[in-house]
DNA sequence: CTGAAAGCGCTTACAG
DNA sequence: CTGAAAGCGCTTACAG
């Protein structure tokens, strides 16, 4: 059986007492700087590091944060767990890995990682019930939001901003003379795919436009070339198809392909994202870029200020968009 | 602040001894029926459940499972931490992650997952020392190597047949009449980097041919552009670029159209993963498939045999590959 | 600045 | 089957 070393060894062999070996590893204790480069020392010698676990279990923060995305293999998905990864561990944060599995339930979910007493909780997949939100804030565990808002629930989150991303596609659409231009929507019941699609609708009626036709996908490639195969069979004459993500974008450039249809010559298509793989491939996507690195950011900032002072206001932070020109539309 | 329910609350409200509580929540403790099912209901209503930190501080295991993996927003990474995770979660355990950053140190990111007292680690990222396995198996927790085996370590992996895939590879394109190939390579003093070449100078010998040349990206599908760029600009009248992984050929792939090189008829590319994007795009790819979630899995139960019985003798696993003969090749 | 003591929430022999 | 007690490894008032 392995030996584990405890701060009683290292107080013993320092010649000091436990509590002496716990200060030395607390900045800001007071210890006289002498003692502590020795207990430190002595600490190294003997292959010594504090035991989290014991030290959440005195009531301090364990520094553990529950991070719940969707599925990983997902472009998308992944770019914003590296971001967010990266974000915590930089700031001294573990994220504790919950991925949210087709009909997982998200209560479930976070009632398990609270009772590994998470600090808090970063949530990008699933919808958030303000009951979710009430049992982590009873369990003095804030919540963070990303991509999603839930209203009046005092719930911090950070979201970009869909209808925004959604105009500036739809202006440069209607600009190129495109009139009939069809929807390809994502999950249904995910907040972004409710904002953007409204965005779109919003945009068009602007412009005294509606859409020709509507479809929905699962925000995968496989299902941007199945279902825009079928708006492109569909006989509607459409010269525009505007997809809620970059993924079902890709699938649907895949599917004009197959059927031999110039893009963007004779139908424009259009993502949402700006994934690293939109820039690639068969036909690089006119797309609005989310901005990932500062979406982490943000929900950190965000996670960081709550734990500071519990009782501050409720924020939502906007994160702004950017059209990204290129060759599909 | 948060009000904590913990055994003792349960206890009390139940009539019975903290024991009792922590005997219900215990599978196989000796408790009746009766009582277990009374303490349960009790706990259920007043919303309790055991603090996993506390458990793990009497010597339990904690189920926190350190996983290391590379950049997430690499297609195979991503693809093998979401089957990683999910066999983890499927199994009761929880996935500690651990992202390796560029120039990050191994040692000191287990060191630090150590303090958490994870029950072990599976690491699929960065080069393992002897020294890291030495330090994890002193702290009794176990490690599982994935995509890289370390000689004479005694430490459990489980790698894809990378010689078997390369030969594969090699042969088929030597089948097609090509004899002017060149290795595109991954990161330096990467494991599966350097078994992977080595597959194909082996395969090419036997043959009796040899590579015509070679250069090294890093893994990335920028990094593919750029090097195959560099590769088919050289004059060498290549006719076949097999790379290291996908991401690189994918990039190869976009090289050869910019210079309106016709692929396969003009050069031959291959990769090696088949990551979910190596079937799609301007040109699907010729690949070997990795098998991720064979992979995921037998990497678990390694981990698993080990917790069970530390004495095992030490093994290594290595998951078979296919060929995946699509347009590229 | 430093040590002895109490306590964090649980589990596990030890008696009964 | 059940309870009282000790202990897991740490931190934090409490004295000095």
């Amino acid at each position: 059986m392995p030996v584990r070393i405890t701060a009683d060894d290292v107080a013993k062999a320092a010649g000091v007492s436990r509590a002496m070996v716990s200060r030395a590893f607390t900045p800001g204790a007071s210890v006289s700087a002498k003692k502590r480069e020795h207990v430190l020392a002595v600490a190294q010698t003997l292959g010594y590091r504090p035991n989290l676990i014991a030290r959440g279990l005195t009531g301090q923060r364990t520094g553990l944060i529950a991070v719940v995305v969707g599925e990983i293999s997902r472009p998308y998905e992944a770019w914003l767990l590296e971001h967010l990864a990266q974000a915590l561990s930089a700031h001294g944060y573990q994220p504790l890995l919950l991925p949210m599995f087709k009909d997982a339930s998200l209560t479930e979910i976070l009632d398990h990682a609270l009772a590994y007493q998470v600090d808090g909780a970063i949530v990008a997949a699933g919808s958030v019930s303000r009951e979710v939100a009430d049992r982590c804030r009873a369990s003095g565990a804030p919540l963070v939001l990303i991509g999603r808002v839930l209203e009046k629930s005092e719930t911090d989150a950070v979201c970009c901003d869909n209808s925004k991303g959604m105009h500036l596609l739809v202006d440069r659409l209607v600009r190129q003379g495109r009139r009939r231009i069809a929807w390809l929507g994502g999950t249904l019941d995910t907040f972004s795919d409710q904002e953007r699609q409204l965005g779109v609708e919003q945009a068009l009626a602007h412009h005294e436009l509606a859409l020709t036709a509507q479809l929905r996908g699962d925000f995968s490639l496989h299902s941007g070339v199945e279902e825009g195969g079928r708006l492109l069979d569909a006989g509607l004459a459409l010269d525009g198809i505007m997809c809620a993500n970059d993924a079902m974008a890709l699938g649907v450039v895949e599917a004009a392909a197959q059927r031999g249809i110039k893009v963007p010559d004779e139908v424009a298509i259009t993502g949402f994202d700006d994934v690293p793989g939109a820039a690639w491939g068969r036909c690089p996507l006119t797309t609005v870029r989310n901005p990932v690195r500062e979406t982490a950011l943000a929900a950190l900032r965000l996670l960081d200020a709550r734990l500071q002072t519990p009782g501050r206001a409720t924020q939502v932070v906007r994160v702004g968009v950017t059209l990204i020109e290129r060759a599909s539309a």
